[in-house]
DNA sequence: GATGAATGAGTTTTCATTCAT
DNA sequence: GATGAATGAAAACTCATTCAT
């Protein structure tokens, strides 16, 4: 009847709403990581929720719709991840790919249940296009990021055609993590992070002996 | 295992068995490739290659074993190209770390089929074990050619630690071209094949400078 | 039942009650003219009330109750459209014969929405024992009210077994103007009201020559 | 493995996939009569016809086509008979007009299974739209039948405005005929053959006093 | 050996009903 | 009183597998 009462209540039933709708996506991406999305049933999504079988098309209609939801949260892990990370770096070039590079060896996000999630959506030609749709924007905004940190140190190098081996250094970057995740997705007991850190900071140093070693970067920050 | 039945029966029938079964398996690979592992029914695949139904009990009993036939077949493809080039290629570790490269991005293995095959059976977790088993052995040899490859070449250099870059080039060598698969799976118009070898040739050249530049192995080929 | 209920509220709320239980009869109706009783749905049913779930428990404890609400509405609607004729017409038999046949093709009842009701609720089995039950015994009343018609005329007439003649006149024109609905129901576009009327006229004349015409009731009108 | 016995075998295989195909629409139309289309489930029609759930599919696809096809079985049976008896009349107006009247009270399809399935597909809105598309043609022939039997015989009459006179009786008797089937559906039990051809006969009378009595066709047949 | 009709377990989806708020 | 989130039984549909021919 009165205003406060009705809000306060419709938040609470709200908020298990929501809280409801989030343990159906991570039940799915728990289901996705362990049995692949041809196993993913609903009646295997919701054992693991704990949750109605009626509630998946409450909240999401179709199952079909749930596994978008699920890449979606999928794609926010990682990039919240990076964005963190790059928050946190200073703000020079050298920071910006020291964080990058770091973040996505992370923890956070190269781990057993997130790596086989990412390989199950992008193995599955009909979720891979969600999955491009969704991410090209922002794999957009993160080549950017790469690129506008290796031009500045390229020139102030002098590498000749410094545009051309600033495009060749990011595209080689990402793919390298890239094939990090992939070693890690098929030998998660040998992976070794330190290594894999290793070689992307060697591969850096190839071509910015001044900036890097494989240890990372070196001190020599250029002022910005 | 089936040896003895292909030799009993004319030889007509037998080779009629054998394309049938392999009729089988390329249909099973092309529905994986354009729909997916989930979507690949029985029923798509045997509309694909143009046989009954009874057929894939006759020739593998189960769905599943021509799933793994699949998945073998698959393989086969790949490493056929690999050992193909390394024959071609001369005897030195350039020209064999020269030949991986070149064998990775051609247009034989990283064809939007082929690359659509390799990720979604990586992608699933029940194929990912099969696969996994399948490839380790091999890639472990393919591991080995580049290993030993690079090793002289950095030793004679005197690259302190020598044994240790070996390994992070390897490792280094071998995400970075999965990597560019991963690029050329989400975007196979873009992909530009020349940049992607280019690239990887940065990348070693960064460290075999005596060997390798950006355009490929140099003209100083080591004797063995 | 609802009465005492009724008069405890405040007017005002039990007029919002009414509102609603008669929303939602409505909306069922509209529903069930749309889509079909199979198709008619809780969900659809509120969604076209714009009113909540619980409302349909809270009046009718169950859809089939509300269901038949509806059925109840419906019949009202065509019983009160005869009443209102048959008050309007005059107090001869030639009278109450013309209004019974213009009642059952006036637009009030033989109009899209209302004809797809009826036969929705006559073609399902189930309602159609709720429609009969609740019909028999008003079609009884018209039955009579037409026989009554009938009878004297076909006396005054001089009609032989004028008894059996009359039962006749009745069952044919009964079904005549069912008939119409039917032609109705298929080609609602096509349907000539004008017409329709004109042969139920027809039919009559031929057994009541003194009476009517195919325009429609004579002047030769016998006092009561 | 010889052809003879090969096709003997396909011919006994379709034959019986043909009786299958046909026992799920008879199952299908005896739920309809019995329980209406809205609880006419898979369920209840498999276990009508004794089959197995997935052969709906196999032979319709959907439950939905199933549906259509049982309404196309539905409209044969009634054409049928009335194709059987236009063929067994006598070449006369009269008797065509007299075998149109018997068909369609007929025990052959006026009866309770066939009724309830007629109204059932009649009522329902889509099933209705399936209903209309199949019957328009059908119908129009039987209307061009009966008004073809009626034009010559109001024209020696020498009723004036024949055309117009006929397509009104033409319209009549067939929502006459329509009525009749709609008081079976309701009464089954009350409903009197006879009389309701008597009914139909004394509406014709009316209009063509010399060829017909309430009796049927007078033995004035027109030489044709 | 080969076929494809048939099966039924298991999947997704629908929906009337319940009930905490 | 009123709401709409939640439930789970039952619905339609899918599909690997079987097996008579």
């Amino acid at each position: 009847m009165n205003k406060i009462s009705d809000n306060r209540g419709s938040d609470r039933r709200s908020q298990l709403r929501e809280r409801n709708r989030e343990a159906l996506v991570e039940a799915t991406l728990d289901c996705v990581a362990e049995l692949g999305i041809a196993r993913s049933s609903v009646s295997e999504i919701i054992a693991r929720a704990g949750l109605s079988r009626g509630m998946i098309h409450l909240h999401f209609e179709t199952k079909d719709n749930l596994l978008k939801a699920a890449i979606e949260r999928a794609n926010e892990i990682y990039y919240d991840e990076l964005a963190v990370l790059l928050r946190q770096a200073g703000p020079s070039p050298q920071e910006t790919i020291d964080a990058v590079i770091r973040s996505d060896l992370s923890e956070n996000v190269l781990n057993r249940r997130y790596i086989s999630i990412w390989y199950a959506f992008r193995g599955e030609a009909r979720e891979r296009e969600v999955f491009r749709r969704l991410n090209d924007t922002r794999d957009e905004r993160m080549r950017t990021i790469i690129l506008e940190a290796f031009l500045p140190m390229l020139r102030e190098q002098g590498t000749p055609d410094a545009e051309l081996v600033a495009r060749d250094a990011t595209d080689g970057l990402i793919a390298l993590l890239e094939g990090m995740w992939n070693d890690y997705l098929l030998h998660p007991d040998a992976f070794d992070r330190d290594q894999a850190c290793r070689v992307a900071f060697r591969f850096i140093a190839g071509l910015l002996p001044d900036y890097f070693t494989f240890a990372g970067a070196t001190h020599k920050v250029s002022a910005k």
